[in-house]
DNA sequence: CTCCGTGCCTGTGAGC
DNA sequence: TGCTCACAGGCACGGA
């Protein structure tokens, strides 16, 4: 599923070649992702205009229109998109397709239908961005201080719902959450406002490195993901305990744990990620 | 305000 | 072996 580094991974790719190029046709296949709008809507906003530049907000991908429109979408589980000649070949899952200027298509597919479009205009949408979404974990976190501030606002959460929350950090999603509390060595059970100056550190530290890795890697191909080009990441073979519950926990050999926190399946080591809280070690 | 549950989907894989 | 069915998960939304 896309994360911050996956959807980093496909808006470098698509910035790097759509902009200048003009949308002039539009297919719409599922017609419930558009929200409301229907598939004539979408044409009529889209068709004819050049596209300035792809940016990145969280997990949302912004396609800035020349016009001042931007078509926000989100890949939720399953959606990628492709170049039709380079990627993958059109199957029953292309849910949308975009006609380019020079003879190009660049296909949207999503398996499950999770993945939704949406036309804004920019102020409407930097102030929904504004109360939907919080600070981006490697763009707008550099400075400590500022971290330790956004911590502060939720105390009670346990870490693992603060991290999955977008309110709180933009961008993290399961697998990149516990992937870092295991780098930090904090249970997804520890309680924010709980943790000593050090943890903090440890937890940005941690988190800036699994994105960073994550991107540099191309991603984490779990569910499928591949690039606009049909490649997959390689980052699913340096994750330490996601999916891997019953194996021995890298740092420690004990048994990784699975267990449902925050409604999402969670993988940790009970061992190193011992949560002082609970057992009364602070 | 916050917390929790539900709906949206379909491929996967555990279990009978 | 072949089948069924719970499960996976991000986010919006509604109810407590």
């Amino acid at each position: 599923m896309p994360e911050l580094p996956e959807v980093e991974s496909i808006t470098r790719i698509l910035n790097g070649c759509l902009p200048g190029k003009t949308i002039i046709g539009t297919k719409f296949f599922f017609a419930g992702m558009l929200g409301g709008q229907t598939a004539d809507d979408f044409a009529g906003q889209l068709c004819g205009k050049q596209i300035m530049a792809v940016k990145r907000r969280g997990k949302y991908l912004h396609f800035y229109l020349a016009g001042g429109k931007i078509l926000e979408v989100h890949l939720r589980m399953t959606g990628a998109f492709f170049f039709f000649s380079e990627g993958r070949p059109a199957d029953q899952y292309i849910r949308a397709i975009f006609f380019l200027g020079g003879g190009s298509e660049l296909h949207f597919r999503d398996i499950r239908k999770f993945g939704t479009f949406r036309l804004w205009d920019k102020e409407v949408l930097d102030s929904f961005n504004q109360q939907r979404l919080g600070p981006d974990p490697l763009e707008d976190i550099g400075d400590f201080h500022f971290f330790q501030e956004v911590l502060g606002r939720k105390p009670q959460s346990c870490l693992k719902a603060f991290l999955l929350d977008q309110k709180n950090l933009a961008g993290m999603g399961n697998i990149y959450t516990d992937e870092a509390l295991f780098r930090a060595c904090l249970s997804p059970l520890r309680r924010v406002g709980t943790l000593s100056e050090s943890d903090q550190l440890s937890l940005m530290q941690a988190i800036q490195e699994v994105l960073r890795e994550g991107i540099t890697c191309g991603g984490v191909s779990v569910s499928n993901y591949e690039d606009p080009y049909g490649r997959p990441g390689s980052f699913q073979d340096r994750l330490m305990v996601y999916r891997r519950d019953k194996e021995p926990c890298p740092r420690c050999g004990h048994k990784i744990s699975r267990q449902v926190v925050a409604g999402r399946g969670t993988y940790f080591c009970p061992v190193c990620q011992l949560d002082k809280e609970v057992s009364g070690y602070n």
